[in-house]
DNA sequence: TTTTCATATGAACGATTGTTCAAGTGTTCA
DNA sequence: TGAACACTTGAACAATCGTTCATATGAAAA
């Protein structure tokens, strides 16, 4: 019998779906692919950040916008802003010395959408 | 002169986007939209927990199911379920003994496709 | 009733996160 | 060139997170 702590063996309970689970760790995506996934929406799990793609949405940016618009420290919105750009959430484009920010594609949009759709929807 | 570690003040730089920085200002939504929104993805930012809403859109499927799927303990999952079960994604029946947890809307996998689209396109 | 199984829960731990502070680029303008 | 501006970066910090361990609950079987 397997003791509790362990990463569990097969449990006792009636089974009464166990083809189907087999069926799933089958099909369940290999490798990274659900971590990737983790890690983006990672990303979007943060007040700042959703704010952030918020402000972009409507458009174009310089950083000294965002952190205004946010009523936070240039630092942290740069900070920030290079979490997003590694997770190809936002791009960007210097003119002179300022440096404007935009959202990376139109996917961004649409994931905060199907977010909102969720909340207001009880 | 705004010191660099205050919220910041309006910015010298030049101001393209003055108006609709105003304008985005105002159409923010108030209160705890955004700070929902995050928080709904950041319960989507785990890989146990994704491939815990992985599993539960194949089948209904008992605690025990899910970790010896995952290969995790029942404490564990346990724990993540109750988080997925505040955030409203999944959830559960008492059938004696045993709990069995589902997804709690059709939007959870809506949610995990639109992920993924943005993640497998480059 | 007592035992057993399935699950839940609280405390504790290391690990990760977001912000701040201080210092660093890189560009423009005088 | 040198000052000023826009932004970036690294170290440090408190705060939060996910897992483990030990224990508790709830239901069925003995």
């Amino acid at each position: 019998m397997a003791s509790r702590n362990q990463p569990a063996e097969r449990c006792d309970c009636e089974v009464i779906h166990g083809t189907i689970v087999s069926q799933v760790m089958n099909e369940m995506p290999q490798g990274n692919a659900l971590y990737d996934l983790a890690e983006l929406f990672r990303v979007f799990g943060d007040s700042t950040r959703i704010r952030i793609l918020w402000a972009l949405d409507a458009a174009e940016m310089c950083v000294c916008d965002i952190a205004y618009l946010l009523n936070m420290t240039q630092s942290a919105i740069s900070h920030q802003l290079r979490v997003l750009k590694q997770a190809k959430l936002v791009k960007n484009r210097r003119d002179g010395k300022v440096v404007f920010y935009s959202l990376d594609d139109n996917h961004v949009k649409q994931i905060l959408d199907q977010g909102l759709t969720h909340i207001t929807e009880e």
